[in-house]
Formats: C-alpha cells, sequence, structure tokens
DNA sequence: ATAATAAGATTAGAATACGAATTAATTGAG
DNA sequence: CTCAATTAATTCGTATTCTAATCTTATTAT
C-alpha cells in the first residue's frame, strides 16, 4: 500500500490550511483524480488499439441497446450533454459505426443507428475499464464488490449538484432515497 | 408527460449483455463516470464565480506549497502530465498568478514561484470539491468518512497500471477484519 | 394566419488531458 | 574535447467536455 503513495505524501498541505489539518476529503479528492486520471489513460490506450476510445464505446453501445434513439435522450442516458453527444457522433459517423437519420414526424430529431460496422466493433469490444481492474475486481468477494459499488453510488449522490442543496442541516437518511435502485445491503 | 419521464427506466437493464446479466463493475464505471462529471462541473462552476477552474487552483495550490518546484516534479505532485501543466501554467502566468523563472545551474528547469496575486487567490479560494459535498461528507460518522476514503483509495490502486497483476496480492486485511459497520483503526 | 415561444441539434469557444515530436541544455563516452 | 544520449520544457495534434449562441422545426397564443 506504500508503493505509490509516497508520492503524495508531499502533498500535505502546506500553506492553504492554517490549522495543519490533513482534511480527508483532500485526500479523497486526490484519489478522486488518480481514479479519473486512470481512466482516461485507460482510454487513449483503447483507442489505439481498437480504434475507439470510451466514450465513443458506450454512445456505440448505447446506441445498440436502443436503436433509433434520439441524441437528446442518448445524452440523457449516459449522462453527457447534448454537445458532447454531437461530437462524438461526428466521429464515428465519419468512421462509419453510426449514422443518424432526420425523423420524418419531427424533423428537429436526429434518430441514431448502428451500421453492420458498429454492430461488429461492439460485438468484441473490450468493457471501457482496464482488464487487469475488472479482474482484481471480480477476484474479490461478492460482498466486497457490493461495498466498493454503493460506496461509489453514494459518493456520485452526495455531489450531484440537484440535490436538496439549500438543506442547512445534513440528514444523510435523506439523501438515500432520492434516485437510486438499492439492491445495495449497505 | 415529458419525454424525458420514461428514461430511467430506461436505463435499468440493457442489453449490452447477451445473458442480461448486469455486471456489478458496469454499474461501477457508470458511478465513476457520474462522480467525474459532478467534479467537472464543478470546477466550470467555479470557473465562473472565482475565474480559476479546479486544476489551476491545484497548481496554485502546489506551488505555494511547494516553492520553486520545477514543472516536471510538480507535474509528478499532482498526477498529471508535463504537457497539462505546462498548458494550465500558460494560463496562469498570463494573468499573473504565477511566474516561471528559468532556473539558474540548469537552464532546461524551470522554477515555479507564485506572484503575491496568486498567493491571495489562494488564500480565499474554495476547495476544488463541491461544497455542498463537503458539508455532507462532514456531516458523516468519522468511521463512514475514513470507510469512503479508504474505498476510494483502494479503486484508485486496482486501477493503477503500474503493477501488474503479477500477483495479484490483494491486501483485502484491512476492509476484512472489521465489519462493514465497524469503526476502524489508522 | 401570423407572431412568439419552445425544443432538438449543432456550432463556437474554452479548458483539460494525453502522447509524440521538438528544442534547448547537460552529461557521458571515447 | 567532441558527439551521442539523456533530460526538461514546450509545441502539436487529437479527443472530451462544458455553456452559450445559433439554426431549424414545431407548437401555442393572439
Amino acid at each position: 500500500m506504500k508503493a505509490s503513495d509516497n508520492l503524495f505524501e508531499l502533498n500535505a498541505n502546506k500553506g492553504t490550511e492554517p490549522t495543519g489539518v490533513r482534511k480527508k476529503h483532500d485526500d479523497l479528492l486526490v484519489s478522486l483524480r488518480r481514479v479519473i486520471r486512470a481512466i482516461d489513460l485507460h482510454s487513449k490506450q483503447l483507442s489505439k488499439e481498437t480504434g475507439l476510445t470510451a466514450p465513443q464505446m458506450i454512445v456505440l453501445q448505447e446506441i445498440g441497446a436502443h436503436d433509433g434513439v434520439m441524441v437528446k435522450d442518448l445524452a440523457k442516458l449516459i449522462n453527457l450533454s447534448s454537445a458532447t453527444v454531437t461530437s462524438i457522433l461526428d466521429r464515428l459517423e465519419a468512421r462509419g459505426y453510426a449514422v443518424r437519420l432526420r425523423s420524418n414526424h419531427d424533423k428537429r430529431k436526429v434518430d441514431l443507428h448502428l451500421t453492420p460496422e458498429g454492430r461488429a466493433a461492439i460485438k468484441d469490444a473490450p468493457t471501457p475499464l482496464q482488464s487487469h481492474f475488472i479482474r482484481r475486481f471480480e477476484a474479490l468477494q461478492e460482498w466486497e464488490q457490493t461495498q466498493l459499488l454503493s460506496t461509489m453510488q453514494r459518493i456520485a449522490e452526495m455531489m450531484d449538484a440537484s440535490e436538496i442543496d439549500a438543506a442547512p442541516v445534513l440528514d444523510v437518511g435523506t439523501l438515500a432515497q432520492h434516485s437510486w435502485a438499492e439492491n445495495s445491503s449497505r
């Protein structure tokens, strides 16, 4: 557990906190950024191997699962803005993995479909997570997997800007019921 | 009656897996991406309020904590590539928050310093995490905070490409010994 | 029927982020 | 001492991501 930690030792908050107290949420951010970077690096690695980045793959998979979906709904489905999806679609369409079809009923809408190439691409695509991570993750006990997952979901929820933000007093109980399916033991 | 109302059901279980088995690591990736997005959105929000994005703030803080640090070491400290740091520094220097000084001994190196403006900027800067997240986080029990943090660190470690799975030695010990609702020692 | 408004997609512009290629400076081998 | 290798920083090209602005189409109100 020490191998990579030495880099971050230096990271201790010198000047910013007068108290010198190391905040847990600062450490949390450090880990988060490490994870973000790992995901990004893997996406770029993927791109070199398969020609598709992780976001491109996700878009493709989602179109595959919802043929004819429109841009706005796809964006909502994968939690990105429409603008972002548009730019990803540009590349996907240029390479012949997906097609845009203007809807007949409502010409504002664009219906998305996969080409045969697109279908082939997601058939044998690796997941957008590092395979060595998946191996390690699946080697864990079931309850540990559940625990990791539910912790992540909890953090995601705590960060969601939408929430009852203005609530002056924090009651953890109220957050838990908002919008996630609870299959977890917790 | 809006079109978006039924989106969440679509989201539940989709056909990417022929078996219909929803993998936990897929859900994990979804939460991770949600968190990544929340952090990014907050960074952009910050930028509108304070004129500094989260990465810019982090760079500034780190220079403040290690006056005269060189680009390469700074990059390692905050887990970014030198190229990225260079481009962040461009903006920071252009706005007069930081200065580059070519080292005397070794003219390849660049020593980084804060200007008075830069020092002022980090003095009253909010943390690069959503304040409502921090509020919620700090409202948690100590052991819960520790638990969230250590889960994140664990995921970060599992994703680190470095230690390739030659030894799938999971140092599970830390988590396994106290059951989920137990206080941890650190 | 026409004007105002809304909705969907795209474009524009900015920031972050990477690896690869490049430039400049230092070091090391012969 | 000289030339090759190495190192530090930057530049270049590409991708992701956002908000705001814009364009086209549809709906609503006057």
